[in-house]
RNA sequence: CGGAGAGUAACUCAGUCUGGUAGAGUGCCUGCUUUGGGAGCAGGACGUCGCAGGUUCGAAUCCUGUCUCUCCGACCA
């Protein structure tokens, strides 16, 4: 196509709006322009690309046996209900009504309508597994959308819904997808890393989130120096070095004055020892009844885990505090509560630790854990930090960002149980089918492949999900000759398959290249009078230091072969 | 929702403290010159100063309210 016939309305200074990198780039390179927060058109090359990204999504998708469907963006309200998820979700809902008033919401995702589906028509275990994905607009009332297309109101995504006799046969669905996504991040030219994750309001027994390294990430990772382990810190494993055996193991509790320290900062600094010696005790209150949280005093709670635990449990009050350790906030410590106690496994043979005494003013120190008080259970919920020990004993961990661009889930029957998706087994027995999903963030792969893949002077495109993958750079448009060469290579290479951009527009040649650069384009051959005095051209690789000059009459063909080579090493 | 900041030309911003003719650069239009890394000259078009109210002889500027956007936290592909 020809620059001239395109909107692309590139901006050489940067929109103010805009934070990380990948956002300024795509305004600047006019590839998406705002309505509103959260809101974005897609403008000619932002939607080529896109379209190369979803064409790799569908081409996996395929290719691992899922069939495309399409579902209604909008839901009647009712099919929420059944799942329960209508009140869990519905903050994050737009909701609609329609004329007759009746409740509508904007499908944010649709575990309850592909099993609504498969509930009337997947009736026999021979039917099964099948597996469904559609690529769609989905819509949610994001809390602060963000960063253009990373966090948006409203976001184009692939879901893939499968359905299985069993849980081992779910399991091999659940591997099937997880490689689909490996080979799609790996063809949109990103290095994804997948990462132990929390299934959230999605529910079922285990994630994996689809990661993409890099500063601008919104989610925290932890991973194993060795590679052996990778965790989305919300779910991570650490343990802090064991055994804890401080000074004073052998001897008896012994009660230390501690004025005005009700932290365990100024506990630490009084007794001039670390805060890791010391037991930190947090008061909840689940199900209306107080609980006991041990951690060490240098940790805190994960409250995912901890809401796994004790579901519902909130930090109590200062009165309940009161009532129950008879001492003001800050002094709380295991010997002697009345109530439940369970403690991070980290802390199991504590021995020599500092304790809150129950007394405001007062702490206990020599505590040994097994022998002073009696945990109802030890438990993993503390929140994991950077040089924790992996919890496969091998490697430390260390803390890097990410983007999420992919999701899999295993379900179980949460969704097939409450809508009733089940089938006859070979023995004439009703059984719910097992479910998996599995998501990606089409748009925001989009993005993120910017975000990974950039420099000072703008994007560098993979080959695969640029929005061309020449840019013929005519120097002087205005020259028959020049003109006349361009067209014929861009008519030959076209033929071929090769999309093509020609730059015909009459600009000085410098205003050309800072775009050329700005858009970045795998491939550029410059053709101008200079060159072609010599029956020469220019082909440059937007990688490439400097340009390469090649016979006018064998460009088309080297081309070809530098795009083949090019498309083959994604 | 809590915290921080910003709304003035298509874009980047000045002007607001200390009220008195609406500004610059970039971009856009016309012409001339120029033409290998964001050219030069000349001319030109473009503003309800986010919105509403108030104070004042007079408000972009002061006051009140309100809306929008961005950033930091909880939500998530």
């Amino acid at each position: 196509m020809r620059w001239s016939e395109l909107l692309i309305p590139t901006l050489k200074e940067t929109p103010q709006d805009a934070e990380i990198i990948s956002h300024q780039l795509m305004l600047r390179a006019g590839l998406i322009r705002r309505l509103g927060s959260g809101l974005y058109t897609y403008l000619p090359l932002g939607l080529r690309s896109l379209r190369k990204v979803q064409n790799i999504v569908r081409e996996e998708m395929d290719r691992a046996g899922a069939q495309e469907v399409l579902m209604p963006a909008m839901h009647p309200k009712e099919i929420w209900e059944k799942s329960g998820r209508y009140e869990t979700l519905k903050n994050g809902m737009f909701r609609v009504t329609d004329r007759q008033n009746r409740e509508m919401v904007l499908g944010p995702t649709h575990e309850e309508i592909i099993t609504d589906l498969v509930s009337r028509e997947i009736t026999s275990y021979k039917q099964l597994p099948c597996n469904f994905y559609q690529i769609q607009t989905k819509f949610r009332d994001e809390i602060r959308p963000r960063f253009g297309l990373m966090r948006g109101k409203e976001f184009i995504m692939k879901d893939a819904y499968s359905f299985d006799v069993s849980s081992e046969a779910a399991d091999e669905s659940y591997k099937k997808m997880y490689d689909a996504y490996v080979r799609i991040f790996k063809r949109c030219g990103l290095h994804a890393m997948a990462v132990d994750a929390d299934t959230g309001d999605m529910g079922g027994s285990s994630s994996h989130e689809f990661m993409i390294p890099c500063d601008a990430g919104e989610d925290a990772i932890l991973e194993a120096d060795d590679g052996s382990y990778a965790a989305n810190l919300e779910r991570a494993e650490g343990f802090c070095d064991l055994p804890m055996e401080f000074e004073g193991a052998e001897l008896a509790l012994e009660k230390v004055a501690t004025p005005h320290s009700g932290k365990i900062e100024a506990v630490a600094n009084m007794l001039k020892i670390e805060t890791r010696q010391l037991v930190k005790t947090l008061i909840y209150v689940a199900d209306e009844k107080p609980v006991a949280v041990l951690l060490p005093g240098n940790r805190d709670v994960n409250d995912i885990k901890l809401n796994k635990i004790l579901p519902g449990a909130e930090l109590a009050d200062p009165e309940v505090i009161r009532e129950v350790t008879g001492a003001e906030v800050g002094f709380a410590g295991p010997v002697g509560l009345e109530i439940p106690i369970i403690a991070d496994r980290s802390l199991q043979g504590l021995k020599g630790g500092v304790i809150g005494a129950n007394e405001t003013d007062a702490h206990f120190k020599n505590f040994d854990l097994e022998r002073d008080t009696s945990i109802t259970e030890f438990v993993d919920v503390a929140l994991a930090y950077a040089g924790d020990l992996a919890p496969n004993g091998k490697g430390r961990l260390v803390e890097k960002r990410g983007v999420e661009v992919g999701h899999v889930f295993k379900l179980g029957t949460k969704y097939t149980e409450a809508l009733g998706a089940s089938f006859l087994d070979e023995n004439g027995k009703s059984q719910p089918a097992v479910m998996g999903c599995y998501g990606i963030g089409v748009s925001r792969t989009l993005q993120a492949v910017i975000e990974q893949s950039n420099d000072k002077f703008g994007i560098i495109w993979p080959i695969s999900v640029a929005p061309f993958e020449l840019l013929i750079t005519v120097l002087s448009p205005k020259d028959q000759t020049c003109m006349q060469h361009a067209d014929d290579i861009k008519t030959i290479l076209e033929a071929q398959g090769v999309d093509v951009l020609m730059d015909d527009r009459e600009e000085r040649p410098g205003f050309k290249f800072k775009d050329a650069d700005l858009l970045g384009l795998p491939l550029r051959l410059t053709i101008g009078e200079r060159g072609l005095a010599k029956g020469e051209v220019e082909l440059k690789a937007r990688t490439d230091k400097d340009f390469e000059a090649i016979p006018v009459a064998d460009a088309a063909v080297k081309v070809f072969e530098k795009i083949t080579a090019m498309r083959e090493a994604l």
